[in-house]
DNA sequence: ATGAAGGACTGACGCAGATCAGCAAGAACG
DNA sequence: CGTTCTTGCTGATCTGCGTCAGTCCTTCAT
């Protein structure tokens, strides 16, 4: 049960009903604890010797540079999320990675990793599961960028941060609280500081969520969901869906 | 040596050296053999019963509909390319996958791959290497949407794509052909129909590519890398990365 | 042969969002 | 204690790209 305390092993639990065995098993995933002060790449393109590693606390991103010095953030991990899962299949990663805030993460090596699966194939199931949701988030994202304009975009994405947080407990239909800067949500979104900065206003005074102050608040989430044209099925679970 | 004859043999081919044995397992993946239409779905959102597929000939894309009747097109496959295999893991399809042209493709049933796995786990080991480099193309795709004028992002689009049609022997840096409409291309690059047209006329006038009559042909393919900052190396390899 | 339909292509016009150029307030640091 | 950095915030201006409204050409079906 203790395992259950870790955003991971809650994570997980949301995908399959986990045996007390698998949760110990989890929970030995997670000795090899360290820490990551704000701000410095944890991981950089082209970094040879890689680790993956499960987040405990704090939060990050994944970006690509441009060579024009611009940014893309391709994705932020926040508590239970696996990162470096895909990339310990390449020799060299194929993008950064940055801490947001200072970071918990268990470091867990490729090899630990593969004896769990062989133990425990339904671990491996709900890890997979994970990683797939994950690119799951990936591609709304691309199609948040892609085809919708910039108010539906924000409205969008601050809803599908808030489902990914509410999983691991860190959100309700109220809020959460969010330690992203408008800079970082506009090389999240494709769009410049300036025009998130009057879209945020807007959302604002449309009565639909203010974020201010490291806070998200939702004002009318349903008429959020409505308006950003959010599927609420994608992310959502009532309990385990394999059991 | 004869299942080095599928598209998807030699693309496996080019991240693991496989032995006979092994390719005799994939030759087996390809025993229940489909065709389908051009322009009907093969799977579409919400669909239940799903299949992965490996992809003999023909172009599919995987796409999303909004609810405003637009779509963003997240991905093409061409042939060697399997195509749900993560979808493979919900219980419902998340995104619609149309045939551009007929198709061949291989059934394949989530057991047998599982099996092929447990027999050859350096099989394993291609798969989901093959399966991360499409993620990472996705990203790729992030990016220029997110970060590239609508130019660069055509530019850089023809690239990856020639890049992709060279691992499995259907394009050279002269060029290939490619039955996508510019309908598609302004999809997949969140653009409208005109400006891809305008775009394509630029960069013909330029020079550096044309894109006519379903035949892309690099005028100059090292102006065009340039111009794109198209990262030569991400999907180049000389030979098999794991021996 | 004759529509009908899909695809390539173009010009005129308007707008969403970028860019530029600031100000203000709090945090971090000497 | 002032200084510098970071982040939030704003107005003015410019532009890339979308939208509208077409034409032309090719392919296919009747």
């Amino acid at each position: 049960m203790t395992a259950l305390h870790t955003p991971f092993a809650r994570k997980l639990g949301a995908f399959v009903a986990l045996s007390d065995a698998e949760l110990l098993l989890l929970d030995q995933l997670h000795s090899r604890r360290r820490s990551f002060p704000a701000r410095r790449d944890m991981v950089y393109e082209g970094q040879v010797k890689r680790s993956a590693y499960i987040l405990a606390s704090g939060w990050v991103c994944s970006y690509k540079l441009l060579p024009g010095g611009t940014r893309q953030i391709v994705d932020f991990q926040v508590p239970g999320d696996f990162l470096g899962l895909r990339s310990v299949l390449f020799r060299t990663a194929d993008h950064n990675i940055e801490p947001i805030t200072r970071v918990q993460a268990s470091e867990v090596q490729a090899q630990d990793l593969l004896d769990a699966f062989n133990t425990a194939p339904r671990l491996a199931a709900a890890v997979l599961w994970a990683a797939s949701r994950d690119e799951a988030m990936v591609v709304e994202h691309l199609v948040d960028i892609g085809r919708r304009d910039a108010k539906q975009r924000m409205a969008h994405f601050l809803l599908e941060l808030g489902a990914r947080l509410k999983l691991v407990g860190l959100a309700t239909n109220e809020g959460y609280s969010c330690p992203l800067t408008q800079y970082m949500l506009a090389d999240a979104l494709g769009l410049s500081a300036v025009h998130v900065n009057r879209v945020l206003r807007e959302l604002r005074e449309d009565g639909l969520v203010t974020f201010q102050r490291g806070k998200v608040t939702f004002e009318d989430f349903d008429g959020l969901v409505s308006y950003s044209e959010f599927d609420r099925h994608y992310l959502d679970h009532d309990g385990p869906l394999m059991t």
